[in-house]
DNA sequence: ATGAAAGCGCTAACAA
DNA sequence: TTGTTAGCGCTTTCAT
């Protein structure tokens, strides 16, 4: 019924590439070959120049043209191919971005993020996933640039000075939750020490001493930040970091799950501990559950990201929320103000370092220690 | 130390479009210019057409020659043109994806699929997100086709005939998750129908006789489908299916609570609940926490979709698991049949409809009901 | 206000 | 084997 009257909408014509130039076509609508701004401007009667002018909404054409041209488009079901146009110009409208890891719900939501500021502004967005490899992203990037994409957004895999090559070339790109050492522009990154800081004192200020953290990996800032700020909160409680404390992990579940056993396996087991990201605080939960460790009962987890089934998680997530939804538009906003800087926001200058502020949300799976701590 | 010797490798040349033809580059590594194969043939003194050549590996190129294209490519870092070479050959190696909800991990995951498959293939992927309106896709499929992707894969919002214009003019187009009605080749699906069965058959196992389900949303296959094997199980067994039972939802959080607090606050609520999707689950658990309905031990609770947080839940969630990635990896083998009949993987025939099966993980949030049902 | 023509950087005949 | 050349579909001076 109603699906019936949507038939003449279909907004593609044929794509079969037979070429054979300046031949019959009055009104191709039915033929495979695709149709190109010639096709529509002999329809109209006007020249190519013409349809080009009201393709791109300038003005300098007449009404009465403006209308023939529009309902030549139409007819035809013509669609301005932008391959074309973006060599002409010299620009693509696509930004690329590339994440390290695409099956983290983190950056799932700073890609949600990104993709409606994109769309907003008529640019798409094209995906890479690292995998965490360095080589991977080197291709990655090097084939975004032959798309010519006019920038680009990263969340890095190194921390060398890999990218100083593309800055001083000035291909637009900004970083988003973490940063290469040495950089401390054009990025968009959570307030990791803070956050960590702000954990861990949740932690302490519960009565915990005997605090461990499952860390995440080390070279990337957003590790070592939150590791950080963890030995701030520590050391301002004048806690010691024991070093058995202190589990080495690389964001992913199975390291928060070795992390998880062997803390809750020591002799004396930590009584909190702070996991630096949501997969290992997955993998830590598993491991807890798996040793018949109850939380909070007997240990307290807080961990870093917060989704919506943190909250049902039963115990619910103590966690460190990051805003991941305004990373990514904040991101997107400073590459904008890069590719143009006259339309720049005012509140995300171009070559900025955004420090956006994490929340702790408090819930049921940190609670005072057990056992009494040695009597004073 | 290391991180120095990487500043040769940097694979970007610079981007600034300032144009002066045929001026004096001869090494041109500093250039603002964006460097063109022309540049690369004048220092390696062969011409654009050898140039050309050795970039796509083609034979009938000296190895002398060919050395020292390389070479010149390599001292200017060139990046060929793939906007100019997409015009001239009429392909972009891009394909578009476009999803209903970027941020349902279903979704990430099949496209963690996509990504992988389209990869190893060369392709990058343009990901595009619906929102679930069906204009905004219209919009975004007509945007993917001026920028003349290959390809599309698309989670439709539309069970209209809303594509006939695309299937008729051959756009390369292949359905996932859901299918149009009518539909019924490119697609790749889920056993829907099966799995709802399974997971229905396993509460009425249990002696559930008071089944509920939260269904998804009644317009798109995926919805559909589940409700017909939970239909037909509860057929089987003789049940019926009460009308207070059967909760609408739309596959959103808030649609699986608002089910669930009207389920669990019946008179006679059920004994056991079928939700049709991760989000929906989600929402019933916070419905049922908040009711402090105890699961499984009041009601049981069996979800569609299965991630990492479901295993470590409490109670450790009962779920049907669908192949997402597997979804993803037969979506792109199938779109890449369509683009390369020759290359068409035998299990993938381009338009037929792939149904891949579903997996019940039976963990804790399903039990016997709690009380005697009706003595006989 | 309108159109003719010259490319954007690349590939693919076709010549040499 | 190598080079010359003619476009791919579009935008943009520059004449008219």
């Amino acid at each position: 019924m109603s699906s019936r009257e949507k038939r003449g909408q279909a907004p593609f014509s044929g794509t079969k590439r037979r070429r054979k130039r300046g031949l019959s076509p009055f009104l191709a609508t039915t033929s495979a070959r695709p149709l190109t701004m010639v096709d529509v401007a002999r329809l109209a009667g006007v020249s190519p120049a013409t349809v080009s002018a009201v393709v791109n909404d300038k003005d300098g054409v007449s009404e009465e043209r403006r209308a023939r041209v529009r309902e030549a488009m139409a007819a035809l079901d013509y669609h301005p191919d932008q391959i074309a146009r973006s060599l002409k110009i010299g620009r693509t409208q696509v930004i690329g971005m590339v994440v390290p890891d695409i099956s983290n719900q983190f950056f799932l939501e700073v890609v949600h993020g990104i993709e409606t500021e994109a769309l907003q502004h008529g640019y798409s967005l094209i995906l890479c996933n690292s995998g965490g490899s360095t080589e991977r992203e080197q291709t990655q990037l090097s084939t975004l640039f032959s798309r010519r994409v006019d920038g680009a957004i990263l969340a890095c895999t190194d921390s060398s000075s890999a990218y100083d090559g593309l800055i001083r070339r000035r291909f637009p790109l900004v970083f988003i939750d973490r940063v290469p050492v040495g950089f401390t522009r054009g990025a968009v990154v959570s307030n990791n020490v803070q956050g960590a800081y702000d954990a861990t004192r949740h932690l302490i200020d519960l009565g915990h001493t005997r605090v461990a953290i499952v860390a995440g990996d080390l070279r990337l800032s957003s590790g070592v930040d939150r590791v950080e700020g963890f030995r701030k909160a520590m050391q301002e409680a004048h806690l010691p970091v024991r070093e058995e404390y202190f589990r080495r992990g690389d964001f992913q579940l199975d390291s928060g799950y070795r992390g998880g056993q062997e803390l809750l396996r020591l002799a004396e087991p930590p009584t909190a501990i702070l996991s630096c990201n949501n997969k290992m605080t997955l993998g830590l939960m598993r491991a807890a559950g798996e040793l018949r460790v109850p939380c909070p009962g007997r240990v307290s987890v807080l961990g870093f990201d917060d989704f919506e089934w943190a909250a049902s998680f039963s115990p619910r997530l103590t966690t460190v929320a990051q805003p991941t939804h305004e990373i990514g538009r904040r991101a997107m906003k400073m590459l904008l103000g890069k590719l143009n800087p006259a339309s720049a926001d005012p509140d995300t200058p171009p070559d900025s370092l955004i420090v956006l502020d994490t929340e702790l949300r408090i819930r049921e799976s940190t609670a005072p220690p057990p056992a009494p701590r040695y009597p004073t």
